[in-house]
DNA sequence: CGAATAGTGTCTCTCAGACAGTATGAA
DNA sequence: TTCATACTGTCTGAGAGACACTATTCG
């Protein structure tokens, strides 16, 4: 252990600093995307490119850009808008993952977001030239992956499915407007369980999180009430589904 | 952006890889490590020997050691060991910070935890010569601290109110044995507000968390029951309170 | 006895779950 | 009319909140 006890101000203590003194572990991001589509869960999956695990797919993610991110949420939303053309997803910190093992360069440890998006707002600009793939969750499981990559899906889906069942925002993978029933299908992927309808009406309404529309939207059947949601803050349900 | 292209096999590229390459942020694990003394919620402090902030009163944490540990939460439970002497706290990854502005080297990370653990069972070994310190919340507030950790510690603050109000995790700052009406009042500090007695003994009660053993308890008034934590697994309930 | 603390009985209110019933469109 | 989907009415049960009541110790 250094010691810098040799130093007398703060300010010469960090002239003389070096910051290769200490030996770092290696620091991503990584994202797993969420969006819904034809009312199936998926998420985006890249094919990598480069060594380590050339070929392989991986969550999109990669290293912090010390120039120009200044904040670590940052580097995950930059990732995001660059594979998705998405500019404000709901995201949130999952957890965050090190160890000596998980890549073959070294100690590593990777700071792991979930976001949900419509789909409808993706824009697949593939500047990048990497081959971006969304992967089911079915898929997800028999899927081999870079990295301990699956394990953070299952990590990042578990945290999902969970929040769903307290929150509101499952809101953030339908476009602005939408009918009760979409919604609740939303709920229901997300969650993976059914929800009785009236329960999940009830709870809508009284917690005043959507505004009705003058629109109606018609399939087979009764045609709909379109709703759009009212705040775009998030709420919490005192009780989970 | 590298181009690693030029390399044919995975292993060929991890002989020629340089870890150095790109730089790297600093990566450090901080941790708030709660207690409750005389009935009233405490935070461990220790007083900085060293550069940077040298003086300041800091969360107990620091660097990962590449050799010694093999994941993040090693780190962790190393550093709450040295200062605690608890082996098997609760333990809990809260968030992971990273930005260009919160250490005077550089862009830093920091993984942050929280703990909780029984007053009783800790032991100041302070082998290592830094002043280490319990600091009310109510000191927190007050007090001037090294890098963000005040901000830190209001965010381990949230997580822990919030989290008492829907788990069981309040058991672990109390000693194996306690009474109904001491582990109340531990939830009561823990999430900041009075519980009504019948709610909560009914909910311990039908949850099944606690046995009660064939001893009591006697200060003043009527001797009351002693019991134990039937199981260390983290229980949820349905509802917050 | 009263003070202090432990522990219970019981009513109310909120809200999820269940499920039958009604409404409104298209073919 | 039938089918499909939207939407409502209403009962039940779990569990939180409130609060008065009883129980057991000590002085």
């Amino acid at each position: 252990m250094p010691n810098n006890s040799n130093y007398k101000t703060e300010k010469e203590f960090l002239i003389n600093y070096d910051p290769s003194e200490f030996e770092s572990p290696l620091v991503t991001v990584d994202l797993c995307i969420f969006t819904l589509i034809d009312n199936d869960l998926k998420v985006l999956m890249v094919k990598r490119s480069q060594f380590p695990e050339k070929g392989k797919l991986a969550l999109p993610g990669g290293f912090i850009d010390l120039n120009s991110d200044s904040t670590i949420e940052e580097t995950a939303l930059r990732k995001l808008l660059k594979k998705t053309g998405v500019k404000s997803p709901y995201i949130e910190q999952v957890s965050t993952i090190g160890n000596k093992s998980r890549d073959p360069r070294g100690w590593s440890v990777t700071t792991l977001y979930f976001a949900l998006i419509p789909h409808v707002d993706v824009i697949e600009s593939n500047e990048v030239g990497d081959e971006v793939k969304w992967l089911s969750m079915e898929d997800v499981a028999i899927s081999s992956m870079a990295f301990d990559h699956k394990e953070l899906i299952n990590k990042a889906r578990e945290r999902l499915a969970n929040k769903v069942s307290y929150t509101d925002i499952g809101f953030h993978v339908l476009p602005a407007k939408f009918t009760l029933s979409q919604l609740q299908k939303a709920f229901e992927i997300l969650m993976d369980h059914k929800l009785e309808k009236k329960s999940f009406r009830r709870r809508m309404m009284s917690a005043d999180l959507v505004s009705e529309l003058d629109e109606v939207s018609s399939e087979r059947g009764r045609p709909a009430a379109l709703y759009e949601a009212k705040s775009d803050k998030l709420h919490f349900f005192a009780r989970s589904l």
